[in-house]
DNA sequence: TGAGCATATGAGTATATAGGAATATACTAA
DNA sequence: TTAGTATATTCCTATATACTCATATGCTCA
């Protein structure tokens, strides 16, 4: 761990839309699609989020066919595997995630 | 605990500047003159910062004659007093934290 | 009251970055 | 190869914000 990559890792978390998507990540791996209905953000938009995470090391993601599935990495830092932890409890109350998680629910069963 | 205060929160930890203030503040209260002293910032930029750390409520003042105080608060919210801890105890190990706190000892025995 | 110190605030500039629209790339299947 | 789908990237604009310098405010003491 190094300051550069702390500070990189803490810009990360300054976004509504970035939080999000660690939030649902959390749940389970997702494709870029899947997360464009969840949170209802254009496609660009979230790959380049996407990409932001990854440069992180909070995210991986890999490509099957078509689709490429993203999902949380688990940090070897423990102070790290514990920020984050904190970072995504402490989003887990708030309405907008909970509104979220419950699209992606309706949207795993559904198909 | 509400999605703005969050948000706020998260922001405030997005700046080198502030990490390194919450970090010092963590050992203790201080003046703004002395923090200009250890992290070598020019007043102008610590008060804003810190006008910033009080908004988001992390961080409480209090003026003595010529000085203000600054200190860490301890948030009633637990997943948020757990946010700033995990925040904190993620900055300590490195380089430019340690010096600080080096700096803010130094200040400390020699006045 | 006026001088002087500590802190806060305002003006102006530079940079970072979130966002959308359009386009490029990666892959599949016919 | 061509069409079609999923994702990534580029270009552009708007906004947030970190920074410095200058100035204002709050407080103390002579």
């Amino acid at each position: 761990m190094n300051i550069r990559r702390v500070r990189q890792i803490l810009k990360s978390f300054a976004d509504d839309t970035r939080l999000r998507i660690l939030s649902l990540l959390d749940h389970g791996d997702l494709t870029v699609s899947q997360m464009c209905r969840i949170l209802r953000k254009n496609q660009s938009n979230l790959s380049k989020h996407l990409m932001r995470l990854r440069l992180t090391g909070l995210v991986g993601d890999r490509r099957e066919s078509l689709n490429v599935y993203y999902h949380l990495t688990n940090p070897k830092d423990p102070s790290l595997k514990k920020l984050l932890r904190s970072v995504i409890d402490s989003l887990s109350g708030l309405e907008i995630f909970k509104q979220d998680v419950c699209r992606l629910k309706t949207l795993k069963t559904k198909g």
